[in-house]
This record gives C-alpha cells, sequence and structure tokens, in this order.
RNA sequence: CGGGGUGUGGCGCAGCUUGGUAGCGCACUCGCUUUGGGAGCGAGGGGCCGCAGGUUCAAAUCCUGUCACCCCGACCA
C-alpha cells in the first residue's frame, strides 16, 4: 500500500484546536485523522481511519483465536425487547429514543444484550449447542449527557460487544476466563498497558465483574492499587476490619456543652481549647460524623438513611450509590429534618439514630466503626456532643457500608500495602451477567435429562474507537503521534527531504515502491514545492513509526533510517535499502 | 441538570468598552526566488461576524430571546 503525501487527504495543522485539551485529541485533529462532525461524533480521515482499522483488525483477529463467531445485528432496534428487559426505562436519558413514520417506537442500540439474547432463543434450544461465543463489532450510541476529550467519551463510538452462552455456572466461569484470556492478548497487542481492576456488578452482586482500565491522568475512572496485586474500582473497594478493640477500661460517656460546634472543625477545635486531653490532640479521625441521605427506591418510596464514619472522611458519593443500587441516593432535605424531630441538625449522635431508635432511621457504620472503637459525636441537643461513646456498649448500628471515601494510603483488602489513588481509562469491561436476561427474555434450553433450564449469560465490552484515543495518550511525545507498529497508519514514513532535486525523488520513489513491493504499508513525502523541515514536522506529527530520509545523505550513497519513538537514526547504503530496512523492522 | 466560558473565512485569533459597512497570522491560488528543520517578495480568492427579534440614519459592536459548542461537577457499559 502506497500512499502519497501530495494526494493524501489530510491537512495538518500548525495550530492546536481551540477546544482540544488532552494531548490524544488534539494530536489527532492536528495530524489529520479525525474531524469534529457532532458533538460526540467524529468523522474519521484516511490516517485515522487506517489505525481505527488496526485496531479493530486485531481485536476481531484475538475474538476469532479464542473461537467466538462474529455477527452484525442492526444498530436500529425495536422497542420491544428492551420494553422486556426494562432497560427501555431503566437505560433513563442515555438511550437514544426515535419514532418512525407510524409513531413506533425504536432506539438506538447502546449495547446488544437482548438482541443477543432473542437471536440465541430464536435459533438454539439443546445443551449440545453450547457453549456458545459470539460477538460483533458495531456502532454504538448513547446520548451522553457530556460528551468529551474527542475520541474518550462519544455519543457514536464503535465497541467490539461478544457474549458468552452457558448452561452451568462452571460454564460462564470457564466463558469468562477465556475472555478474560483473549483481553489480555489483545490490549499486549495493541501496545496498550492496563490494569485489570475488579469492578462493581450492580445491583444483582455476585456476579463477577472486571475493568480493563489503562492507567491515565486524562482517565474517567478511579481505581486504587496497591504495591501488591491489589486493583479495584473504587467504588468496590472493600475496607479492611479492625479488630475490636477492649474497652474494660474505657470512661463512661459523658455529655459536654460544645457551642457553636455544627460542623467537624469547628468541634475539634473547641475540643482541643477546653477538652484537651494529655496524650495526643482531639483530631477529625476521633469524631463520629453522621451524614443523613434519602433513599429513593425504584418503587417509588423513600427511605432515610444514616450514615455514620470518621470524621476525617467525607461519603464518596459514587461509593454510596453503588451500595444502595437500584435505589438512588437524594440529599436529605430541610423539609426532611422538620418531619424528623429526633435529628438535631449539626449534633446527630447514635442515640437518635437506628431502627430501634426514636427515629427509626437505619443506621450504617463505616467499617472502621467495631466494637470497642470510642468517639467524640453528636448528642442530640444543639451545642452538646458525647465523648468516650464507645461501639457496641453505648450504641449498637444497624449494620455497616461501604460510603466512606478512599485515601491515598489506606490499607489494601488483601493486606498487600498501602493503595494509590489513579485514573484510567476503560478500555474493556468483562462481565458475568449471569440470568438476568435469559430469565427476562425466556431463553432457556433442555438439559441431558430433558429438563429445560435457564442459560447463563457473560457479556464482554471493548472500545475500539475509544482504544484508539486511548493508544494515542499514551504513546504520543511533544512532536506528535507515535504509533505503535501494528496500529500506526503506514509501516514506513518516505521522506523526500527536498523539493526540487530530481534525483532524490526518483530514488525515494523507487525505495518507497520497494517497500510497498515488500508487503509493507508506506507514506511516501513526494510534495513537490514544500520544504524539508514542513516534511520532517509533519512526519513527526503524523507518527508513523519508522522515518526514512531521502536527501543530502544520497551524495555518500546513503538515506537515513530514523525511530520515531527513540529518534535513533542510522545510515544505510542506498543500494539495498529496501531489504536492510525490511529486515530491520519487527515483525 | 448545576457552575464557568466561547461563537468573527478551513485553523488560531484581534475588533465589541466608546455603533460608521471587517482585520491579522497560518492554510489556499498565481508568479519569481528559495529547498535538511514549519522560507522570502509580489499579486489574489474566500466571511449574510451562530440564529431571531429590537433600538438606531447606521449594529460584529448596544438590548432581548434563542441555539450550538467547550471546560468543571452530577450522570454514564
Amino acid at each position: 500500500m502506497l500512499l502519497r503525501m501530495s494526494t493524501l487527504f489530510v491537512r495538518t495543522l500548525r495550530e492546536d484546536p481551540a477546544d482540544a485539551e488532552i494531548p490524544s485529541h488534539r494530536l489527532l485533529v492536528r495530524a489529520g485523522y479525525i474531524r469534529r462532525a457532532a458533538s460526540g461524533g467524529y468523522t474519521w480521515l484516511p490516517l485515522g481511519y487506517r489505525v481505527f482499522r488496526n485496531v479493530e483488525r486485531i481485536v476481531r483477529e484475538e475474538m476469532d483465536r479464542m473461537g467466538a463467531q462474529e455477527v452484525h445485528f442492526p444498530s436500529l432496534l425495536p422497542r420491544e425487547p428492551y420494553e422486556t428487559s426494562g432497560r427501555w426505562s431503566d437505560y433513563g436519558d442515555n438511550l437514544f429514543r426515535l419514532k418512525d413514520r407510524r409513531g413506533v417506537d425504536h432506539l438506538l442500540a447502546p449495547t446488544h444484550e437482548e438482541m443477543f439474547t432473542l437471536l440465541v432463543k430464536d435459533l438454539y434450544s439443546s445443551y449440545k449447542d453450547l457453549p456458545l461465543w459470539i460477538y460483533q463489532i458495531q456502532t454504538k450510541f448513547r446520548d451522553e449527557a457530556r460528551p468529551r476529550a474527542g475520541l474518550l467519551r462519544l455519543r457514536e463510538f464503535v465497541m467490539k460487544d461478544s457474549y458468552s452462552f452457558d448452561i452451568s455456572d462452571a460454564g460462564l466461569d470457564a466463558s469468562y476466563a477465556a475472555h478474560r484470556a483473549a483481553y489480555i492478548a489483545t490490549f499486549d497487542r495493541l501496545g496498550l498497558d492496563y490494569v485489570i481492576v475488579s469492578a462493581m456488578s450492580g445491583a444483582m452482586g455476585g456476579s463477577r465483574s472486571e475493568e480493563f482500565l489503562h492507567p491515565n491522568e486524562v482517565g474517567e475512572d478511579s481505581f486504587v492499587r496497591s504495591a501488591g496485586e491489589y486493583a479495584a474500582n473504587v467504588e468496590a473497594v472493600r475496607t479492611p476490619v479492625p479488630d475490636p478493640v477492649p474497652y474494660d477500661d474505657a470512661p463512661p460517656a459523658h455529655v459536654e456543652d460544645t457551642p457553636e460546634t455544627p460542623t467537624i472543625d469547628t468541634l475539634v477545635a473547641l475540643a482541643n481549647e477546653r477538652f484537651s486531653r494529655g496524650d495526643r490532640p482531639w483530631s477529625a479521625g476521633d469524631t463520629l460524623k453522621n451524614v443523613l441521605v434519602m433513599l429513593a427506591h425504584p418503587d417509588g418510596t423513600r427511605e432515610p438513611l444514616a450514615i455514620g464514619l470518621p470524621g476525617d472522611r467525607e461519603v464518596d458519593a459514587k461509593r454510596l450509590q453503588a451500595q444502595v443500587d437500584p435505589a438512588t441516593v437524594q440529599p436529605f432535605t430541610e423539609a426532611d429534618f422538620t418531619a424528623n424531630p429526633a435529628l438535631v441538625k449539626g449534633y446527630i449522635g447514635p442515640a437518635a439514630l437506628g431502627e430501634k431508635s426514636p427515629s427509626g432511621i437505619r443506621y450504617l457504620v463505616d467499617p472502621r466503626v467495631v466494637e470497642g472503637t470510642r468517639w467524640l459525636t453528636g448528642a442530640n441537643e444543639t451545642g452538646r456532643h458525647v465523648f468516650d461513646l464507645v461501639c457496641g456498649r453505648d450504641f449498637t448500628p444497624d449494620g455497616t457500608i461501604e460510603a466512606a471515601e478512599i485515601k491515598s494510603g489506606d490499607q489494601a483488602p488483601d493486606g498487600s500495602g498501602p493503595l494509590e489513588l489513579a485514573r484510567g481509562i476503560e478500555i474493556g469491561h468483562i462481565f458475568q451477567l449471569g440470568r438476568k436476561y435469559a430469565e427476562a427474555l425466556d431463553l432457556q434450553v433442555l438439559d441431558e435429562n430433558g429438563k429445560l433450564v435457564t442459560v447463563t449469560m457473560g457479556s464482554y465490552g471493548i472500545g475500539v474507537s475509544r482504544a484508539v484515543a486511548a493508544i494515542a495518550e499514551s504513546t504520543h511525545d511533544q512532536a506528535g503521534l507515535c504509533w505503535p507498529r501494528g496500529v500506526a497508519p503506514a509501516d514506513i514514513h518516505v521522506v523526500a527531504a527536498t523539493g526540487k532535486d530530481p534525483a532524490v525523488f526518483e530514488v525515494a520513489q523507487r525505495l518507497a515502491q520497494e517497500l510497498v513491493d515488500g508487503g509493507l504499508a508506506v507514506l511516501y513525502d513526494d510534495r513537490r514545492k514544500i520544504s524539508p523541515g514542513v516534511k520532517f514536522t509533519d512526519a513527526e506529527l503524523i507518527g508513523v513509526p519508522t522515518i526514512v530520509t531521502v536527501g543530502r545523505g544520497l551524495a555518500q550513497g546513503v538515506v537515513e533510517v530514523r525511530d520515531r519513538r527513540s529518534d535513533q537514526r542510522t545510515d544505510v547504503p542506498v543500494v539495498g535499502a529496501a531489504a536492510s530496512i525490511h529486515q530491520a523492522i519487527p515483525g
């Protein structure tokens, strides 16, 4: 394949586009790979589409290699299956809904669980047909509230989604493991770093779910990892539970006047001023903060919930939400306080909380609040707090909840050391769906005893367009893009480093053609009247892994071969140059 | 949905405060020169100033409304 710069449909930009902030977005636009066509929608230009197709090809090859079979669904789908599964409404505003000319509802598919399930139901009815792994590489539509960062979050994007169908839980485990291995192989080939983090699996719980995150500060997913093996989505982090503390020697709880202390900060300051203790000053971690929220359940009922946590931590809204799903968390309003007179805002203490308390409000505490721990907390009277309130002696919560924020330095639950917080781009997600869709859509097969059993499923996604952005994000440098071999738009970029000398063009042209004949994809800068400087900067911006410069070296009978990433340069003789260049390229 | 910001040629921007019929750099076209690190000179083409109302003799500029886009947050396989 020979691409000539003189005719290639591309225009490189000298300046960064104003709306691009992150490197992949900036450089993909500047180098002429993509153009914005809509909010959350990008056009692939020839260079970009070549990269896209390379990524797609690698994903496809690894899916085929594991034994999955490719199918292809429409994106425009009827409402009915999604109505049956509940997702027509559950998916919320992110679902693109539309009507046809007869007023019939349709949607643009955000994922295809329903259709895959129905397809299998349509064709298969025996355990002998399973396991089955099928996948597609498809355009997906999601009406994202806020598309952002170029290709990172789109409203129309390409995803590889595959689905496994098994008769048993053990079979699902095996299908899941097979996908996990295929994903590892895929991302390794793409040259993308990743961490595999355990993820929350939503309302059903219990099922296994892991995300492949490419660690990068522009990513939208927060995760934690330890120096050891441990890595997890922030929502999925379990707090190590401390051992109970003996409290025989603990003084009895005592209520003190603490005027004007509605916040943790003011309380700690006052405690140190008036109630200083010998061994160490009071700190936020000595206090027990009680936060109220209102849960809205899917059936429309509302339930107040009190969360007790050490005063040096905030409630993490995402972690809390993940814990209470499918209910949603709403703020506790002034009206709610009025409706619960037992709650004294700013001075709420355990005595007023709990299902057996006067308020009847369910009271869940952070796992660190174990038996024997003693706390400085609200006394349920304005301007008063209680000291030395011992958990298990003076109050008993209704249970624990993982809602406190994770802090860098917290211990990993598996004992592998302190956690570090990081950001990542979600490039893959594997998920044991279980029987949710099979039950909703009635996918059953006969087992070996002739009995109907419900099939268990897994779903597995790779964001193809997002992977392009992630690769650009992780490989670029100051001068431009810097593609790994395998996804680059070409193998070799041949630069005729002059605007006029016909001999240079002749040699460059011949060399480019020889490389093409050898099976390589070559981008050849054959532009006349373009100064060498421009060609060099363009080559660096475009980021083909090997740049061959034909120019003044010709006088000595050599051309320069340069590695884009390391900038290492070698002169090779013109005679036999194609062969030696080809040989030097791995793969 | 909350907060912030921006809409002027393909791209990046100035002009707006203080109304007078649109400008700069890059890119593009033509000519001459130049040719190993975003060349020089000269001559050109291209913009109903996001849209709709209003004020005014006159609106890119002032007023009202509206739309779009970007960033932060909320939300989100």
